[in-house]
DNA sequence: GTCTATACTTCGATAGAC
DNA sequence: GTCTATCGAAGTATAGAC
């Protein structure tokens, strides 16, 4: 992007390229972004440390393929268990899955103070929402209750706030209320949709290829 | 606390020593705890790299004193707005600060990671917590809000939920919806309360000192 | 197209001088 | 009680060999 130099850039669909990828995702999770240094991504992959900058002209490119390459993954599978049931109870599922916090929180950090990274979340969490909210539309209208009543980008904050302090808090270890919480958000779906189907609810037949949603990875968009 | 050094540690109210902590905590809220090493410390607060580890006996305990001192002035000041106006509207205003949000980032990223600075965080998230809880709960009570309908501890993660996914997605220039729902917040503290006071709404006279309030910092706590 | 040799910068931390 | 000289390790990035 910026900087004109002419240093030559491995090809985009080598197989030590994905590696590095995988090694850079594992040490942001596992030990947050200021770890993953060059030596550090080339030594977790099983490899030389001036590969990385064969690959990846600075460092920031390759957090960006880290982030780029999960957000299509969890937009993917999000798409696909909300075209499999499409329901109110589904739509907080999948917001309240733990799995990715600490992937999410080390990137919106990350984009406090690097613009690119900030642009390309910005960019992620827009596509992201607009899935969300024309679930939630759905869902809402689904159930009779109009848009007058409760906006569904109101809700859906709300849906997403809630469920980002609970995964927060719990990974600080901090629980205290959760379960009421957990509990009353519980009784409020059931008191707007029937039973707490656990294994399929589809509210339309799937349309989608075979397989079976596995509900695989999600975790929150910002 | 564990490697059992011999080496000597400067005095706690030595000046140098809160010239370290300011351009520590500046450095973090500007460019991130990756940005916080020994040498940059250092120089923006004008001195000598080696002071900082005279101080601090490690740049974990560096971080760990930039955070308690901000804590407790949150804390503090969180406490005063209440007792100041514990209403609703003040509880939410208050939450909604977004002044702090890089701040908070930050550390709770790095407590991903860090265990004594989780330890840290929990400790003053629970403290912060309770005056919340105690907050909220009055704040239901005077409304004649029974704890049956809408528990304080669930009111409250809401609240704090909701504030902070607008603050998130502000720093991220994500701000579709926001002002949709900050109507639709506004418009349930009307029903609840009645006239948004913006000066002064004292339930009672305040037993403080002197000075006003002046809704100084505050930030979230988690 | 793939990888290595190497330059140069910055880091945390300690021991010891004032 | 306050500060400095200095070490060894680790960081990013480039130019050039296979």
């Amino acid at each position: 992007m910026a900087t004109t130099s002419s240093r030559r850039i491995g090809a985009q669909d080598s197989k030590t390229r994905a590696q590095l990828i995988d090694a850079a995702e594992a040490l942001i999770v596992e030990e947050g972004y200021a770890a993953v240094t060059s030596r550090r991504v080339a030594a977790r992959a099983g490899l030389k440390p001036q590969l990385v900058h064969y690959y990846f002209r600075t460092m920031d490119d390759l957090f960006l393929e880290v982030f780029r390459r999960r957000a299509d993954r969890n937009l993917v599978a999000f798409e696909e268990a909300i075209a499999a049931d499409g329901s109110l109870r589904n739509l907080w599922r999948l917001n309240v899955d733990p799995r990715g916090t600490a992937f999410t929180i080390e990137f919106v950090a990350l984009a406090n103070h690097r613009k690119a990274i900030r642009a390309e979340i910005a960019r992620d969490a827009e596509r992201f929402r607009a899935a969300q909210v024309e679930a939630m539309t759905a869902a809402l209208a689904n159930r009779g209750i109009p848009e007058s009543q409760v906006p569904p980008i109101v809700a859906l904050l709300m849906m997403t706030g809630l469920s980002q302090v609970l995964a927060l808090e719990d990974a600080l270890g901090v629980t205290a209320g959760h379960d009421t919480t957990r509990a009353f958000v519980e009784r409020t779906l059931l008191d707007l949709e029937p039973a707490p189907r656990t294994r399929r609810a589809a509210t339309r037949p799937r349309h989608q290829s075979g397989t079976s949603p596995r509900g695989s990875g999600r975790g929150r968009s910002v």
